[in-house]
RNA sequence: GCCUCUGUAGCUCAGCGGACAGAGCGCCGGUCUUCUAAACCGAUGGUCGCAGGUUCGAGUCCUGCCAGGGGCGCCA
């Protein structure tokens, strides 16, 4: 809608020139955006913008576009305030008639074309399978499947992707973790290294193990435990995520690109363009370094020139014992990801990831490929916290996989709801650290921004339940009888497809919750204000009451299920 | 040291270069004989970390400080 204002405006403008009550100028691209205030239109456009370029007072130019502006079909009142806003307000009657379509068109009303035949990939957790899903990684599922919906409300094809690195010397240390505590339940002497998982799920894992297969696993080598640890996390994993509504179409893991032999064509490639280099130091190296790699004794490793790119250091490729550092895979999985062909690859890290991820946009870069579709949404840290009496302030809750004390998803979710950890880890900007306090959701659950959205839907059921009860129906409803409150609700909700917009294009997910307690804090009020089944109200007003409830009810519950969220029938 | 994020009401946070800076929680005072009061109404509460700059206009953009978080491995 504001696009057709700008459209118009624009249109306006070039008229203006032609017919020489405005100099010639290129038209700057000013939005028109909703002003804070009341009885400031639904609209404003300011003039103020084009005063320098048109040498003429802003209250002015805004008359001269007003007078030439075409008709639009939203359009109600349009006035000039100073110091040069024009302000647009959408008409009543188009309101009214929004009540209607809402309900006619159900998902459609919301469904934006912006992202239509194109195709999105969002890849997120993507945790490895050494342990249940942790508070990080649930703040990372939140967003990432936030991201995908929004996406998919914008048109999109979305494919949401897992990849995990299961190649790596974690899984190797995995495996062996789980030897020592299956020899354990044999009765064996078996200490656990200080670097190993400690944590009691493993304990639980040999305990079944060790029940189904008594010792027949005794002489088997860490290999057959890291696939027997892989395959019981992934299921936990998996059944971790579905009870907060998150299913993943594709894994992707890293030993397939060892299978393929990708990363070594990737390798080659590299070489192949002067980017690869054996050396026992980087190229650019200071003494310190230089003293440092002697001390350490290291054979050449292979390295990646990425300071041509950009980079302060080049970067280890392979090391000199001929195993790959991580950046190698990575770099192929994401040259694999761009030929698939997504028009957008959204990315869900964490922000220890940020160096990591530089330097697989300069290898993307070094391929000659475009890195362009690959966005990242970096996500700051988040702890849980509990207060602590004894220090008298809050207290972080540690979440170190192997030190074996963490606060899993599973956990948070049975302190909470599923609702609740979705809203609470979205609704917050992913640059900001997030501590998610247990006890005061879990205490002030009943003033949360969970359950406000949420009643909001709950009181439109209760109307139609007990309107169903007494037989009332919305059918020939007359729109007209409809108030101020109502269309102002309306007016609010027009806004949705403005803010997806807004969310898919700059990768801002937490919009559509703040949106949606924005609109249940409309809700409310109107809600006390204006009743349906009551004595003084006449039955064609209850009738036309009851229909714009049943668009609101479609509205919220169309916001919640954006966020992953349940719309119960009660509280 | 370099990179990056954050600093807005007592607390937790919104805020798109625009008009007098906004919510929720907390505190104080009101509102249920009629669809769920998990709600509503009202009051209180701000030198937008500090200092410059750009602009007709800066919480928003730029520079420099101050404070806090994270990252800077032949770890994964």
């Amino acid at each position: 809608m504001n696009k057709r204002l700008e459209a118009a405006i624009e249109s306006a403008l070039r008229s203006a020139q032609h017919d020489g009550a405005l100099p010639q100028f290129t038209i700057p691209r000013i939005p028109a955006s909703p002003p804070k205030r009341a009885g400031q239109g639904d609209w404003a456009y300011p003039a103020m913008g084009l005063a320098r370029l048109a040498r003429k007072s802003p209250l002015d130019i805004a008359r001269l576009i007003v007078d030439r502006l075409p008709t639009l079909d939203f359009a109600g009142k349009i006035e000039i305030a100073p110091p040069g806003f024009i302000n647009c307000t959408i008409a009543d009657d188009y309101l009214r008639k929004q009540v209607d379509a809402a309900l006619a068109a159900e998902e459609a009303w919301f469904q934006l074309d912006i992202g239509a035949g194109k195709r999105a990939q969002v890849e997120f957790v993507s945790a490895n399978p050494s342990g249940p899903i942790t508070i990080g990684h649930t703040r990372n599922a939140v967003v990432g499947d936030a991201m995908a919906r929004l996406l998919e409300a914008a048109g999109y094809e979305v494919q949401r992707e897992y990849y995990y690195n299961n190649a790596g010397n974690q899984m190797i240390i995995l495996g062996k973790s789980l030897q020592l505590r299956y020899l354990q339940q044999l009765g064996e002497k078996a200490e656990l290294p200080a670097d190993h998982y400690q944590g009691e799920y493993l304990v639980d894992i040999a305990r079944d193990l060790a029940a189904e297969r008594g010792d027949s696993l005794r002489g088997e080598s860490w290999q057959v435990f890291k696939d027997v640890a892989e395959q019981v996390m992934f299921g936990w994993i998996k059944r971790s995520l579905a009870s907060i509504h998150i299913e993943h179409d594709a894994f992707f893991n890293e030993t397939s690109l060892f299978e393929s032999e990708h990363i070594w064509s990737v390798l080659e490639a590299l070489r192949a363009k002067g980017h690869i280099y054996q050396a026992t130091h980087w190229e650019g190296a200071g003494a310190d370094e230089i003293a440092d790699v002697a001390a350490k004794g290291y054979q050449p490793a292979t390295w990646f020139r990425s300071t041509t790119f950009g980079d302060e250091k080049d970067r280890v490729m392979v090391k000199s014992d001929g195993v790959p550092t991580y950046t190698l895979p990575d770099i192929a999985y994401h040259s694999d990801k761009l030929e698939r062909g997504f028009d957008i690859a959204v990315n869900v890290l964490g922000t220890d990831h940020f160096s990591q991820a530089q330097v697989v946009r300069h290898g993307i870069r070094a391929l000659g490929m475009d890195p362009a579709p690959i966005e990242v949404i970096f996500l700051q840290m988040v702890r849980a916290v509990r207060w602590n009496a004894d220090l008298g302030e809050f207290a972080a809750v540690k979440q170190s996989k192997r030190a074996g004390d963490f606060d899993t998803l599973d956990d948070l979710v049975a302190m909470t709801s599923a609702d609740a950890v979705r809203y609470h880890m979205l609704a917050r900007s992913p640059n900001s650290q997030l501590d998610f306090d247990v006890d005061q959701v879990v205490k002030q659950s009943n003033e949360n921004p969970v359950y406000y959205i949420q009643n909001a839907y709950v009181r439109c059921a209760g109307i139609f339940r007990e309107a169903a009860e007494r037989g009332l129906g919305d059918a020939d409803a007359d729109l007209n009888l409809l108030g101020e409150s109502e269309l102002r609700f309306v007016r609010k909700a027009l806004e949705i497809g403005n803010v997806i917009e807004q969310a898919v294009r700059h990768y801002e997910p937490q919009k559509i919750a703040f949106f949606a307690h924005e609109l249940a804090g409309v809700f409310h009020p109107i809600y006390d204000e204006v009743r349906v089944l009551h004595s003084e109200v006449p039955a064609e007003t209850a009738k036309a009451r009851l229909r714009f409830y049943r668009a609101a009810q479609a509205v919220f519950r169309y916001l919640l299920g954006l966020m992953g969220m349940s719309a119960p029938e009660r509280m």
